[in-house]
DNA sequence: GGGTGATTTATTTTT
DNA sequence: TAAATCACCC
């Protein structure tokens, strides 16, 4: 099969170019998952051993999607020797291998974000500083991001300026609880998320014999979504392909939008300088969207200053155009959007599956919800308090991960008294004293209980010697069955399950049911894993699984629901109807990210993200009062709203008298914005606020409202003529492939498809993209 | 040591 | 608003 057929000359360059150093600059739409899936597909069929191949994703999801589709082209069997991943997931497994260098075991556990923050929290208390100073959260995500810039805590404390800067934030013990934190890590041998990269780094630093051994095997090595690296993933990057040198990145410098985890939009835009050669290839057609929203997308993104130069354009049709709805309060905007939801899918006979709703905070979530529960639409939402999240199964992982790894500090400070034990807040802030001290797991010191002097009574004793019995039984059971048997046997016996079901409410049963879930999720896992030949489906897979999954990851089905999830989450993905909601100032852009003209510019690439993922059509919906931390408080339309250029979008509620804006300063005028200056134009307490009058733009927007709301007047497809029984066709997103049967008249006519791909399609032709090949 | 009710704090985005 | 922590009493 030639699969260089369905590549554009655009495409073609870069799946051609077989060594060196290139970049692709991947306009949103334009095919860049192909390239690189093709890419990799193309250097196999040039000798290269998928041995030797490293492909990093965003998601492992998109990892798996990609590897299908390669063996789809080359053979399972070839396929499935490619290092196709995450970061996390991909450098976790090299540190299983050799993280035994650092002193790490290779049953690591990995700390997910909870499980730093408590220990930090812990460490904090220990130190007996005030916690309203010491606030964990925000120490964690100041440890996070030093660790993502690569500043151990040698050199932190090195480093003057970083420590004066946290003396001045009133912090100047944080350097010891960075210390702490870290060995604290160290002796339960665990890693945080940071740690996959930072000790990456550190392994590939330290051991040159290491370096050269990945270096030899990773010869060729694709980094997709770049612009989203940090400095940490960047170095680890850079060490390895520098060897060799075959190196090809793809991104998008108008899609980067994690900055906030340390994500360095210079490292794309600085990839020509390092590396020697670098060939540039553009992907500029957009496949994906109407003219609307892509020349739309084009006019929000040209407020920003600093990107790589592009032109994105499309030969889509034209396309609707954008939809701006407003409500008054955030209730009315989920009624909207579910009505809206259900009129489109009546009207144009589209699945769930058809529809996305997205937004900036996962909190907006609840609202949309409620509304489409109401109007019995299926939906589903990603990310927020994902599965794995919940405190049931935290639980429940919390036994195995101890079993795996005894020293594992905070999964046994989160069930040695869970269900309860007798083992108090005091026992246990004795055992971690007496852990410390003598520089040993808390585990060890309960091992040792008789030869310590602890100052517990007999009674105490006596109970956490059989916590550490029943654990012990529990190790003795993992040698000997697969982890879906000891995972129900340690949810009965730990006392989980009867915890659960004693409890008798909905909410104590809807956690048991949570638990027989994750029990059946082992059960799959086991399963699954027993037809890969390397893989052993043991225990410690799972956990690692586990804690680097994403909520994207899971297919959990693939029944047919409404999508709901953050903006971040969309990113990649498309759709054929989206809308995104909340369009209101200080919700996006987020308050916190208005600082700086570089966040506002973050936030204004988040906007052209989500405008992008739309297929046919795209809302926008705001709100006058929103519901905020229990309030219901005023909101004003979103500055991007002005920043669409008029001719693409439609206003469908035409601005009322009511109507208030409040002053803005908009910062293409009046340069950076700095929010001091801003809190000093706010009126001081007492003071009644100014009214101002609407600015420039403003005015420009009230006047090229039109009142009246037109629906738009549908007229008949011209379809081609050729298209019949057995046409071969191509369509833009499923492939080439045979029509089946033609059904139904007018509007409604629809083609039955067999595509190349395996699956059969029943497409509306008004909508389906489908060029007729023969 | 455990349980209950009062108070408070949080909302940016995620591997 | 709702979860999470705290203070107090048994």
């Amino acid at each position: 099969m030639n699969y260089l057929n369905e590549l554009n000359d655009a495409q073609k360059a870069p799946v051609l170019h077989k060594d060196g150093a290139l970049m692709v600059i991947a306009g949103a739409g334009s095919g860049k998952t192909r390239v690189l899936t093709y890419r990799i597909a193309y250097l196999m069929q040039q000798g290269v051993d998928p041995f030797n191949i490293l492909a990093l994703t965003f998601t492992n999801k998109a990892a798996r999607e990609m590897k299908k589709r390669i063996a789809y082209i080359v053979g399972e069997s070839e396929a499935k020797y490619l290092w196709m991943g995450t970061f996390h997931s991909i450098f976790a497994r090299l540190l299983r291998y050799d993280g035994d260098k650092l002193g790490f075991p290779s049953n690591f556990t990995i700390y997910d974000t909870q499980d730093s923050q408590r220990l930090i929290a812990s460490i904090i208390k220990e130190m007996g500083l005030d916690k309203d100073i010491y606030k964990y959260k925000q120490i964690q995500n100041r440890i996070s991001s030093y660790k993502n810039s690569l500043i151990t805590v040698k050199a932190y404390f090195q480093n003057p300026e970083l420590m004066e800067a946290d003396a001045m934030a009133k912090r100047p013990r944080l350097g010891e609880i960075y210390q702490n934190y870290v060995e604290r890590c160290f002796k339960a041998g665990a890693m945080d998320f940071d740690d996959l990269l930072l000790r990456t780094n550190e392994l590939l630093t330290r051991f040159p014999e290491v370096l050269m051994k990945y270096q030899e095997r990773f010869k060729y090595i694709l980094v997709d979504e770049y612009q989203d690296t940090n400095h940490s993933q960047y170095l680890i990057v850079r060490a390895l392909a520098d060897r060799y040198q075959n190196i090809c990145v793809v991104g998008d410098d108008a899609q980067s939008i994690y900055s906030f985890r340390g994500a360095n939009i210079s490292n794309i835009l600085n990839f020509q300088r390092d590396y020697d050669d670098v060939a540039v290839y553009r992907l500029e057609q957009n496949y994906r969207s109407t003219k609307n929203i892509v020349n739309a997308a084009n006019s929000i993104i040209a407020k920003n200053k600093n990107q790589l130069e592009k032109v994105v354009w499309t030969a889509n049709d034209e396309g609707n155009k954008i939809k701006i709805h407003r409500s008054p309060t955030d209730a009315e905007e989920g009624r909207y959007v579910a009505s809206s939801i259900f009129e489109n899918k009546m009207q144009h006979q589209l699945k769930n599956g058809d529809f996305a709703v997205l937004y900036r905070t996962n909190s907006q979530s609840r609202a949309i919800e409620d509304a489409l529960r109401k109007r019995d639409i299926p939906y589903r939402i990603y990310g927020g308090l994902s599965f794995y999240q919940r405190k049931e199964i935290k639980d429940v992982l919390a036994y195995l991960r101890l079993i795996i790894n005894p020293k594992d500090e905070e999964a046994l400070k989160r069930v040695i008294n869970f269900p309860a034990r007798g083992i108090g807040q005091t026992t246990i802030d004795k055992l971690v004293v007496a852990a410390n001290h003598y520089g040993r797991s808390i585990f060890e010191v309960m091992e040792n209980l008789d030869k310590l002097d602890l100052n517990i009574n007999s009674g105490t004793k006596n109970k956490l010697r059989n916590f550490v019995t029943m654990i012990k039984s529990f190790q003795i059971m993992n040698e000997q069955t697969d982890a879906f048997t000891l995972a129900e046997h340690v949810a009965k016996k730990s006392g989980l399950l009867m915890e659960f079901k004693k409890d008798g409410t909905p909410e104590g049963i809807g956690r048991m049911e949570n638990i027989e879930e994750l029990l059946n999720g082992i059960k799959d896992f086991v399963e699954g894993q027993k037809e890969l030949a390397e893989a052993k489906g043991d225990l410690t897979e799972f956990l690692e699984d586990v804690a680097l999954a994403t909520d994207l990851d899971k297919d959990i089905g693939d029944d047919d629901r409404v999508a709901l999830m953050t903006i971040h989450l969309a990113k990649g993905l498309e759709f054929p109807y989206v809308y995104i909601v909340g369009m209101e100032e200080d919700l996006f852009p987020s308050a916190m990210s208005m600082n700086t003209r570089s966040e506002l510019e973050e936030e204004r690439r988040l906007f052209y993200v989500a405008l992008t993922r739309a297929e046919k059509q795209a809302h926008l919906t705001y709100t006058q009062n929103r519901y905020r931390w229990g309030k219901l408080i005023d909101a004003e339309p979103s500055r991007f709203l002005e920043e669409i250029e008029e001719q693409y979008v439609e206003n469908l509620t035409p601005i009322n008298d009511g109507y208030r804006y409040k002053s803005m300063i908009n910062a293409d005028i009046f340069g950076e914005v700095d929010k001091g200056k801003l809190r000093q134009v706010k009126p001081k307490n007492g003071t009644p606020p100014k009214v101002v009058g609407p600015n420039e733009n403003q005015l420009r927007r009230l006047r090229k409202i039109k009142p009246e709301l037109s629906t738009p007047t549908k007229s008949d497809v011209v379809i081609d003529p050729n298209l019949a029984e057995g046409a071969l066709v191509n369509h833009t997103r499923f492939g080439k492939g045979k029509v089946l049967k033609i059904e139904g008249v007018g509007n409604d006519k629809k083609a039955e498809i067999q595509f190349e791909k395996g699956d059969v399609k029943k497409l509306l032709l008004r909508f389906a993209k489908l060029e007729v090949l023969s």
